[in-house]
DNA sequence: AAAAAGACTTAGAAAAATTTTT
DNA sequence: AAAAATTTTTCTAAGTCTTTTT
C-alpha cells in the first residue's frame, strides 16, 4: 500500500530475479503508527496438513508481518566506585558500565581466567583512556590492583532487593502483566495469515563475551546494539514497525522470501551474523524438522549400499580415497561430527572427523582393534572413548598417522566439503550431519523395541508407569551417550542422592510398621504393651496401604537410580534434535503412556505434527 | 577453486517458573 | 509462607552446510 521497493535505492544488491534482497533504507517505508498486537487472517490449514504444498520451498513465505525486536535498557549509573590500588576511580558513565561488566563477573569462575582478564584489560583500558570522555584514567594499567567488591555487592544487594519486591504480589503481578504486553506486541509475528510465535525478540544486551572452552576472545565486549545495526525482513508493503529507540532508525528493510528470520545484525566479536527467528512451534521449524527426520529414513534405506561403497574404497591405493572412506567409516560408526577447519586464533581448538589430529588418536599396542579417541568437540566437550574398531580401520589410521607429528591432522587429504560432496553422490541430499540424526534414531528405536531392562524387567502395557518411563528414559540415555551429549554435575549431585536415600529407608521403615500392624490384625502377633491402645486397621485397608507405599519405594529408587546414572549426561539435546518425535510417540501409544509424561509443553508444541503418527511407525 | 558470507541447526549453562518440602 | 528442589525456558555460542564473491 505504501512504500516502494526500487532497486535505484539499494545500498547492496545480491541477488536477482523475484527474491528481493535489496536492503532498502528504512526511511522509504511507512511507519505503524503504534505497536498492536498482529491478529491472523481466519480458518488457516493447520501446515501438517498440507506437507506437499510446502515440500519445495524456495520461496519461505509469501507474507509476513510483525512487530520487530526490541533492545536492551539504556545503562544507568549507579555510582558505587571501584578501587584502584586502594584509591576510589571516579568514573564516567560509560567506563563505569564496563567496569559493571566485570564486577558482577568478579568472583565467579569467569573473572580467575587469565584470559578472559587479559582481554578484558584490554577492553577496560580504551575505555579508560579514550578523550572522548569526560575524564581519562590511563594510571590502570593492572586488573589485579583493581578492586570491583563494591559494585559485586550492590549488584547482589540490588538482586536481594528485587527478590523481596516479588513476594509482594501486587509486584509480581505488575511485572508480569508487562511482561505479557510485552510479549503480545513483539512475541508474535503473522506468516501467510498465521499467527505465530516469535523466538527471541530481544536482542542481545551488551557484556562480556563468554565463549566456551578455551575461547581466545573471551572477556572482550559484545557491543550495544543500535537499531542502526539491525536489518528487518518483513513483507512487501507492509508498514514497518516504529523503530523503539527516539531518535535512532533501523538500519535496513528487505523483503527476502527465501529466508525465515524477521531480523538480523552483524556481532563484533567474530563479526558473525545473528538471526532473530520464529519459535520452534513454528511452521518454518517444523517443515524443516520433518525433512530433517524424513531425510533421515532415506538413508536408513540406503545406509547398507552407501556402507558398500565406502567399504570397498577404505583399500583404496589413492590415499585421498582411502582416507575419504576412513572418515566416513568414523562419521557412520561413532556418529562424531564432520569437523569443518577453524581459525583456532580466533575461536577455541576443538575438532571433528576431518579436523582431527594424531594426539587426538591412541593406539592400543596390544589389541590390533583397539583405539582411543580423546579431543574436544563442539562446545569444547570432552569425547574420550576406547573403542574397537575393524581392523582395516586400525591399520589404515595407523597408516595416515605414521611419521606425524602429534599436532597434524590425521586425514590431511581431504576436509568436510569433500566429504558431504561425496556423501551427496550416494544420495540426494545427503550430508555428514545426517548420520547423527539417523544414528540416534534408529538407536532409540532398537532400545525401545527391547521393551526390556535389567532393573524393571520387561516392559509391557500393564506395567507401572514409572517403570515405562524409567526404560524410556533409559532408552533415552544410550542415545546421550552415542551423541556425547554431556552436562556438568549439578552441584547439589551428591546431597540429592543422600535425600533419596533417607526418603528410600524412611518408606522402608513405614512399610515394616504396617507389615507388623497387617500381622497383628490378623493375628498373627500380638501387640505389644505400648501398641495396646493403638487402632488397627482392617487387614484389606493394611494390604491397601502397604501396596501404595511399596509402589513410591519402587518409584524413589528407580529416581535414584536415573539420577545417580544420569548424572553426567543430557538427555535433552537428543530429545529436542537427534530423535524423530513419532518413534517416541508411535512407542507411548503402543505401551498406553500418556505422550505429556514423556514431551514436555515445548516439546509438544514443537512437534504437533508427529501426534497423529500410527502405533506400528517404524523409522 | 578457494574464501568469505550467510543461514540455519545444535548445544550446555543459566535464569525463570513451577512444584515439593519444610 | 518460605525455602529448596526440580523442571522448563531462555540465552547465545558453536557447529554444519549452502550460497555468493573473489
Amino acid at each position: 500500500s505504501s512504500s516502494n521497493s526500487s532497486s535505484k535505492n539499494s545500498e547492496k544488491k545480491v541477488k536477482a530475479g523475484y527474491l528481493t534482497r535489496d536492503v532498502m533504507d528504512a526511511s522509504l517505508f511507512e511507519v505503524k503508527k503504534e505497536i498492536k498486537a498482529l491478529q491472523p487472517d481466519k480458518g488457516a490449514m493447520q501446515w501438517w496438513d498440507r506437507l506437499d504444498d510446502l515440500w519445495n520451498d524456495e520461496i519461505k513465505w509469501n507474507t509476513m508481518d510483525h512487530n520487530g525486536v526490541v533492545f536492551a535498557a539504556p545503562y544507568e549509573p549507579h555510582n558505587v566506585k571501584m578501587q584502584y590500588d586502594g584509591m576510589d576511580v571516579d568514573l564516567t558513565p560509560n567506563q563505569e558500565e564496563v567496569a559493571t561488566m566485570f564486577g558482577v563477573m568478579s568472583a565467579s569462575d569467569w573473572g580467575k581466567k587469565p584470559r578472559f582478564r587479559n582481554n578484558f584489560l584490554k577492553e577496560f583500558r580504551k575505555i579508560l583512556c579514550d578523550r572522548r570522555e569526560a575524564r581519562t584514567h590511563e594510571y590502570i594499567t593492572d586488573l589485579s590492583k583493581c578492586n570491583f567488591d563494591k559494585i559485586l555487592e550492590w549488584y547482589e544487594q540490588r538482586k536481594e532487593q528485587e527478590k523481596e519486591m516479588k513476594k509482594d504480589s501486587e509486584y509480581k503481578n505488575k511485572m508480569k502483566e508487562m511482561k505479557q504486553e510485552m510479549d503480545s506486541k513483539y512475541g508474535w509475528a503473522v506468516v501467510d495469515g498465521v499467527l505465530e510465535k516469535v523466538g527471541n525478540y530481544k536482542v542481545e544486551p551488551p557484556g562480556l563475551f563468554r565463549g566456551r572452552g578455551e575461547h581466545p576472545k573471551m572477556g572482550l565486549i559484545k557491543k550495544r546494539l543500535q537499531p542502526e545495526d539491525v536489518i528487518l525482513n518483513i513483507g512487501k508493503g507492509m508498514a514497518i514497525p516504529p523503530c523503539p529507540i527516539f531518535g535512532h532508525k533501523w538500519g535496513g528493510v528487505v523483503h527476502d522470501q527465501s529466508v525465515t528470520y524477521i531480523a538480523k545484525w552483524v556481532e563484533n566479536i567474530n563479526g558473525q551474523h545473528k538471526f532473530v527467528y520464529l519459535h520452534s512451534s513454528s511452521r518454518f521449524k517444523g517443515v524443516a524438522d520433518v525433512k530433517k527426520y524424513e531425510k533421515a529414513r532415506q538413508l536408513k534405506k540406503h545406509v547398507t549400499r552407501i556402507r558398500q561403497d565406502y567399504e570397498s574404497k577404505l583399500s583404496s591405493p589413492q590415499r585421498e580415497v582411502k582416507q575419504l572412506a576412513t572418515a566416513i567409516w568414523i562419521i557412520d560408526h561413532l556418529s562424531i561430527r564432520v569437523g569443518n577447519e577453524k581459525d583456532t586464533d580466533e575461536e577455541a581448538d576443538t575438532v571433528g572427523v576431518c579436523s582431527l589430529r594424531c594426539e587426538h588418536i591412541q593406539f592400543d599396542p596390544e589389541k590390533e582393534c583397539q583405539i582411543t579417541f580423546d579431543f574436544l568437540g563442539k562446545d569444547s566437550m570432552r569425547y574420550c572413548q576406547t573403542i574397537q574398531i575393524p581392523s582395516i580401520i586400525y591399520h589404515n589410521l595407523k597408516e595416515f598417522t605414521k611419521n606425524k607429528k602429534a599436532d597434524v591432522d590425521i586425514f590431511e587429504k581431504i576436509d568436510s566439503s569433500i566429504v558431504n560432496n561425496y556423501l551427496k553422490e550416494q544420495m540426494d541430499g545427503l550430508t555428514a550431519k545426517v548420520f547423527r540424526t539417523h544414528n540416534a534414531s534408529v538407536c532409540l528405536e532398537k532400545e525401545l523395541f527391547k521393551n526390556e531392562h535389567a532393573t524393571v524387567g520387561a516392559i509391557t502395557r500393564d506395567s507401572p508407569l514409572a517403570d515405562k518411563l524409567f526404560f524410556y528414559t533409559q532408552c533415552n540415555k544410550q542415545v546421550a551417550i552415542l551423541c556425547n551429549h554431556q552436562r556438568t554435575v549439578p552441584k547439589s549431585h551428591e546431597q540429592q542422592l543422600e535425600k533419596i536415600d533417607a526418603q528410600i529407608k524412611e518408606l522402608k521403615e513405614h512399610i515394616d510398621e504396617l507389615k507388623r500392624e497387617l500381622d497383628i490384625a490378623q493375628g498373627k502377633k500380638k501387640p505389644s504393651k505400648d501398641e495396646k491402645d493403638k487402632r488397627i486397621r482392617q487387614p484389606d485397608q493394611l494390604f491397601k496401604a502397604i501396596d501404595a507405599k511399596k509402589k513410591q519405594l519402587r518409584k524413589k529408587e528407580l529416581d535414584k537410580e536415573m539420577k545417580s546414572e544420569n548424572k553426567e549426561i543430557a538427555l535433552g539435546t537428543s530429545k529436542i534434535n537427534y530423535m524423530d518425535p513419532r518413534i517416541t510417540v508411535a512407542w507411548c501409544k503402543r505401551m498406553e503412556v500418556p505422550i505429556e509424561k514423556v514431551f514436555n509443553k515445548s516439546l509438544l508444541d514443537k512437534f504437533p505434527w508427529s501426534m497423529s503418527v500410527p502405533l506400528n511407525f517404524e523409522f
